[in-house]
RNA sequence: GGCGGCAUAGCCAAGUGGUAAGGCAGCGGUCUGCAAAACCGCAAUUCGUCGGUUCGACUCCGACUGCCGCCUCCA
């Protein structure tokens, strides 16, 4: 048996992962805020989520996933400063903020899609848990850790002890206001809002009625609310990218174990950033912000691509992005697939399982703290390997189980277009009546269409770049 | 200022005490009417710099340099 691996930010170092229950596990990965389309560094970290879920999965726990959807906007500052990012984005594009919240989630469930990422369990929005999270801050007042200024309720980081055993920060040397005006009601540092009242006289689109006022919920309080309510005492694995290890989930844990008094999740698991080449992140705030529909979709190419690139880099390093490495991956898939292809004939002759000393070398790789580029070289070492094709090929739908880059779905060729076809038939044609020149036309137009012709001892194929 | 991370071939990137995986690009070959696809083979005496520990270091320790992230919202 080899043993699952992750590296948890709350030991940082690699731990060997045991459910708290036997056979099942709660996963909570933190969503989106829908105010505008995810880029492609977003989607790293989902990605990175998607291959530890698969991996649960490949070493047969049962998980129990959720995501939420941030659909309340929040002040970017304390007191009143800032801007909700979800009302701004309702005054950019002329809708209700209910609306922007709703476009976007849609836009973002279907990006995963196309990033053949699988769906979590429930779905969970803010704002369809208002009262649980109005409850958690009750239950904290209850027990002393709040108090009031006068734009919010505030949790006082002060009252809870081992408040940096996330972040492993130093909060003597932290700089409150190194880059954003101080709030001088604040006791500390790092207190943070658990509940904002309306700003006076301006009237907000989402606001609700709460024991302190009209309002709304602070940042953090919605994934303490949403965890607890949906996975219970199940709280195994948390994760989110690296920038929420310092105030986000920090602040989680504060709130979740105060209110409590047990321990929240046992596993919290970070995804590294993306960076365009030049070394700068991809943030919305800056130009660098591409979508994988700008960034693939309208230039023709398979969003898996991206979901191959990122396999080449493991999750808890910064991704190199660029043309060339796009085009790397776009080669690579293209590459594996016909690899696949290759072996895929022999797979009539018998349904064997996969090569048990691959399938060794393959679970040591991804259970090793998900090691997908070990595991892409594994899959490449099976492949040059001298074990049968219908070997080769039971074991690359098993491994794509974790991949899932669809390489299952490599035989089922969907028909060509008529035109295509046509195209196709008359190049066969040609080749036999020994018209080269004809044939090599041909080819080029049916590569003009987007399409790639292969003249194999079976005869010639046509398939889709 | 504090905390954290990263530096491996043309590019991307594993490895983290025992003598450098894999991918892309490149080169040579097989196949092919020619290509493409596929397959076979070749490619870092070397892992940012300088010291130290060790029989042995890319891997451990120290210093230095460069780049990046967080301490506002942020994957």
């Amino acid at each position: 048996m080899i043993k699952l691996k992750l590296y948890n930010t709350l030991a940082r170092r690699k731990e060997e992962f045991k459910p708290l229950k036997p056979g099942e596990i709660g996963l909570y990965t933190c969503g989106p805020t829908v105010y505008d389309y995810a880029h492609i560094g977003n989607l790293r970290t989902y990605i990175f989520e998607d291959i530890l879920k698969r991996v649960l999965l490949y070493n047969g726990f049962r998980v129990k996933h959720v995501m939420n959807i941030t659909d309340v906007g929040h002040l970017t500052g304390d007191r009143d400063m800032g801007e909700d990012k979800i009302e701004k984005g309702a005054a950019r594009e002329g809708k209700t903020a209910w609306g922007i919240a709703e476009y976007y989630t849609q836009a973002f469930k279907e990006d995963i899609a196309r990033l053949n990422i699988l769906q979590p369990d429930i779905w969970v929005k803010a704002t369809d848990t208002i009262s649980d999270q109005i409850a958690l801050v009750k239950a904290l007042e209850e027990k002393g850790y709040t108090y009031h200024t006068a734009d919010g309720i505030y949790f006082d980081t002060s009252k809870f002890k081992n408040y940096t055993k996330l972040s492993h920060q130093n909060i003597e040397a932290l700089q409150e206001g190194a880059r954003v005006e101080k709030n001088p009601e604040k006791r500390n540092p790092t207190d943070f809002a658990l509940w904002k009242f309306s700003p006076q006289g301006t009237h907000r689109q989402m606001e609700w009625d709460s024991p302190w006022g009209i309002g709304f919920p602070g940042w953090h309080i919605e994934c303490s609310a949403m965890s607890m309510k949906f996975l219970g005492d199940q709280l195994d694995i948390h994760c989110g990218g690296i920038d929420h290890i310092d105030v986000h989930h920090t602040n989680e844990i504060a709130q979740s174990e105060a209110a409590t008094g047990k321990r929240f999740f046992n596993f919290w698991m970070h995804g590294a950033f993306l960076i365009i080449s030049g070394g700068k992140k991809m943030a919305k705030s800056e130009e660098n912000f591409l979508t994988l529909e700008n960034a693939f979709i309208k230039q023709g190419l398979n969003p898996l691509v991206y979901r191959f690139a990122a396999f080449q880099t493991h999750y808890r390093k910064p991704m190199e992005y660029s043309d060339e490495s796009v085009e790397a991956a776009r080669n690579g898939l293209l590459h594996l697939q016909n690899q696949v292809r290759q072996v895929a004939k022999a797979k009539a002759e018998s349904d064997n399982t996969a090569h048990a000393e691959f399938k060794d070398k393959f679970l040591q790789a991804v259970n090793d703290d998900l090691n997908m580029p070990r595991a892409m070289a594994v899959v490449q070492e099976m492949l040059k390997s001298a074990i049968d094709d219908s070997q080769k090929y039971a074991s690359i739908l098993d491994f794509n189980r974790v991949l899932g880059l669809n390489l299952d779905q490599l035989d089922k060729e969907q028909a060509l277009p008529e035109a295509v076809q046509k195209l196709a038939d008359a190049r066969k044609n040609a080749r036999e009546a020994k018209d080269f020149a004809a044939s090599d036309r041909l080819r080029d137009e049916i590569e003009a269409l987007g399409y790639m012709v292969q003249d194999t001892k079976e005869g010639m194929k046509v398939i889709k770049k």
